[in-house]
DNA sequence: ACCCAGGAAATTC
DNA sequence: GAATTTCATGGG
């Protein structure tokens, strides 16, 4: 991988394991839109991204050295080698050949905690598209705007006053006394993310489950895709009979130091293959 | 009308 | 304690 840096842009040449589509659309966040071919617009740590994608090019448009280092680099995960982490995992299980082959771009993000909380509190029995919506009314309501038409994502303490009733027109449902609660919670420091980030899963997940709305599933989320946890194996819908019909014979623990990874893989082959679960 | 959606809390057995 | 029901909302 290059990295060059020109006055306005940052620009990334012969990088592989990285597709823009792949990794913004598998389902582990919520906010990137497509803005035409291979062109995403979204944001993230309160800053403001286009980005785009030719081939093994990937282009930051208007990104600084800077944002680029402090916020970007860690974001898709720059430092890790997939193709590596490809080839382990594709030992432990055939299928795992097939699902990377189908998406083999796919990256992890590492999103804010406090976002990927919030985002999957919402997720809970809740469908992808649904979950966009009230993740953006929720954004657009009480972000920052930082860009033309474009929010950050409003902190727990920039919430935290808030009552269900102040969040009706989201229409996020029952998972309003969620949030609220997360709110409360995170912002008053009675659950620290900071703290937990740096925990092991088991006693980080204990800490996450403090919040009302907060079980296994979405603490395993906020950990995977918030805190960087690759061992996180979140166990939705779609996994549960990924496991039964395609893994019978394994756990996740089978799948090692980055079963997140594997679990990435295998959500969006089977969300994508639906056929293969029918009856 | 019915079913399901990246689950978890509340209730019942 | 384990199994089942309920929880809002919207799309198919």
């Amino acid at each position: 991988m290059l990295i060059e840096y020109t006055d306005y842009d940052v620009i990334l040449k012969n990088i592989s394991s990285f597709d823009l589509e792949q990794t913004l659309d598998c389902g582990q966040c919520f906010r990137w839109k497509k803005i035409s071919d291979n062109t995403y617009s979204g944001a993230a740590y309160g800053k403001f991204l286009k980005i785009s994608q030719s081939d093994d090019t990937i282009i930051f448009h208007n990104c600084s050295k800077s944002d680029f280092e402090n916020v970007w680099f860690s974001y898709f995960d720059l430092g890790t080698d997939y193709d590596s982490i490809k080839e382990k995992l594709a030992k432990i299980h055939p299928v795992l050949i097939e699902a990377e082959k189908y998406a083999p771009g796919i990256r992890i993000l590492k999103q804010e905690p406090w976002e990927a909380l919030c985002s999957f509190i919402i997720s809970q029995n809740n469908n992808i598209p649904r979950i966009k919506g009230i993740i953006k009314r929720l954004c657009e309501s009480f972000g920052n705007q930082i860009a033309d038409g474009e929010y950050s994502f409003p902190s727990a303490e920039r919430l935290c006053t808030y009552t269900v009733d102040d969040f009706a027109h989201l229409r996020s449902g029952f998972r309003a006394k969620y949030i609220v609660d997360a709110c409360q919670k995170v912002s008053c420091g009675e659950v620290d993310l900071a703290k937990a980030e740096k925990m092991s899963v088991g006693d980080a997940r204990e800490e996450l489950i403090k919040i009302k709305g907060v079980g296994p599933k979405v603490a395993d989320c906020t950990m995977l895709y918030g805190m960087g946890k690759k061992e996180c194996f979140p166990m939705d819908v779609w996994m549960k009979r990924a496991m039964k019909i395609l893994f019978p014979e394994l756990t996740p623990e089978s799948f090692g130091e980055n079963a997140g990874i594997a679990q990435q893989y295998i959500f969006h082959y089977s969300r994508m293959h639906p056929e293969l679960f029918e009856k």
